[in-house]
RNA sequence: GGCGACAUAGCCAAGUGGUAAGGCGGAGGACUGCAAAUCCUUUAUCCCCGGUUCAAAUCCGGGUGUCGCCUCCA
């Protein structure tokens, strides 16, 4: 079997092949640091982050970059309205993209290169396109030449002529085409700048990616990705600006996600309806966030919203509570031998299907399915009397291997009780032999007031702690 | 004007030729001291109109509707 993408480029799916067999080289934009991000970025970077983990789990040694922007017009404009420097403000947001992200369930990637710190390559870049013709200095600006570059619009499957007849942008008298963009802005009074042959300055958007991919990843990397807005004119450029540099392919598979709305509309800050991860953390369960962006396709549109999240926290709920019953149940259970039972047969053939959905361009929805049924199939069986060991193992580490790939079930601890909680659970079940029932819920009751919801159930009390 | 996406049950959402996955919610039932969790039953002919085909949600044509990109927004 083989995984196949689809590809913005050739807007197809594709059978994916890496250019270096079972080495994969991924680069996905990261947010530029001035602000916490935002629900729509979350859904970017776990849409990304389980690409990753699902390349990985199917054998191939993964490299994922992902950068962060610490220098452009937003930082410094943000930093001025703060009072602090743009690295102050870098250094707060990637601090807090971190902790936000770890509660989405979001690995770091193998490098988060900054924009600042890779100037020199940047220049160097641009210095090879201005040597090939395609780039020019005009009062010290450097723009790219587009008109030079044959394949610029491929990528956004724009014709050249559309994308200066629909071009909103007003005219900078500087540049000689409308659809040049720049690689190296004059410094402004006031602004962080860098030494360059073209006086002092900073680089252009486009530029530090092109050069912190192809510095960590090659000059042809595998999967390039990002939000869907920066198919044009971010990824296009980048494109315009790897290939001229190099002549080759500058990214096999560009991926990108679908948007992300707020009651059918798109986010903006005119419409005052940006959501920030960081906001939504307070009120709901973070995990709850990531379950619902991998309840639908990557690439498709969705709607989010308050009730949405608390559909999708349901959902996330029943699948927890699966695996919470395997791994009590386990706890309960004496090591045996092998059991042959048709949930055996079960998990393998979901195995199969999880891996038939995910090779499809990540179907997470249709994989979570996979997930949904096997969950009913181990409810039934641990309602047996004697279930065995053996199969509960098996299907527990189901879950968690599954679950490794999508961001789930990750605490692995049964996690254990404090002695005056351990101490209230046997007063309890004293109460219930006694079958004075007001003491026994009152107990009950009062562990739920901590966050132990208790069950009862064939095989004993059950305790877990409420999310 | 150019380019594109989407339209499946109350809600969310898979499925791209063979007679509709899964989840949330609702209803009924089982289990339980009561709960919780769980299980069982139930809840759609896939926007409209044509066409191709033995057979279409799925392909083609035409509509309608919603949304987006073409602005350094993920």
């Amino acid at each position: 079997m083989t995984i196949r993408v689809y590809n913005t480029l050739t807007r197809k799916k594709e059978e994916f092949v890496p250019v270096r067999e079972g080495k994969i080289g991924m680069y996905a934009c990261g947010p530029t640091v001035y602000d916490y991000f935002h629900i729509g970025n979350a859904r970017v970077f776990i849409v990304f982050d389980v690409i990753r983990r699902y390349l990985r789990y199917r054998g191939y040694d993964v490299t994922f970059v992902q950068n962060f922007t610490d220098i452009d017009d937003k930082m410094i404009k943000r930093a001025q309205e703060l009072g602090i420097t743009v690295a102050e403000l870098a250094d707060r947001y990637i601090e807090a993209y971190f902790q936000d992200a770890a509660a989405l369930g979001i690995e770091k990637a193998d490098v988060h290169p900054k924009a600042t710190e890779h100037i020199p390559g940047m220049i160097a870049q641009i210095q090879q396109l201005m040597d090939k013709g395609l780039a020019y200095e005009a009062e010290g600006d450097v723009y790219f030449r587009t008109a030079a570059f044959p394949d610029y619009g491929r990528l956004s499957n724009q014709p050249l002529e559309e994308l200066v007849a629909g071009a909103r942008v007003e005219v900078d008298e500087r540049k000689k085409d409308p659809l040049d963009f720049a690689l190296w802005k004059k410094q402004k009074p006031g602004e962080p700048a860098w030494d360059s042959p073209w006086g002092k300055g900073r680089p252009g958007w486009h530029i530090e990616c092109s050069v912190m991919s192809m510095q960590y990843l090659g000059e042809t990397i595998d999967i390039h990705g990002g939000g869907p807005d920066l198919v044009f004119p971010h990824h296009e450029n980048e494109k315009a600006q790897g290939e001229g540099a190099t002549g080759k392919p500058f990214a096999r598979y560009w991926l990108h996600a679908g948007y992300l709305n707020i009651n059918q509309e798109k986010m903006s800050k005119s419409l005052g309806n940006f959501m920030m991860v960081r906001d939504i953390r307070e009120k709901y369960d973070p995990q709850a966030v990531r379950f619902f962006m991998l309840s639908a396709h990557y690439r498709n549109p969705v709607n989010f919203s308050p009730d949405l999240l608390e559909q999708a926290q349901s959902g996330l709920e029943r699948l927890n509570n699966a695996v919470y019953n395997l791994r009590d149940m386990l706890y309960k259970l004496a090591p045996d031998g092998t059991g042959a039972t048709e949930l055996l047969e079960k998990l393998t053939a979901c195995r199969q299907r999880f891996i038939a959905a995910m090779d499809d361009d990540f179907n997470s929805a249709e994989a979570l399915a996979v997930l949904f049924e096997l969950a009913r199939d181990a409810n039934i069986y641990l309602q047996e009397m004697a279930p065995s060991r053996f199969v509960v193992e098996k299907a527990l580490s189901f879950f968690e291997e599954t679950g490794g790939v999508l961001g789930f079930f990750a605490d692995k601890a049964r996690g254990s009780l404090d002695a005056q909680v351990e101490e209230l659970i046997t007063r309890r079940e004293e109460a219930r032999r006694r079958k004075d029932w007001t003491a026994a819920d009152a107990i009950r009751d009062e562990l739920q007031t901590k966050g132990i919801v208790l069950e009862d159930t064939p095989q004993g009390v059950r305790w877990r702690r409420k999310a």
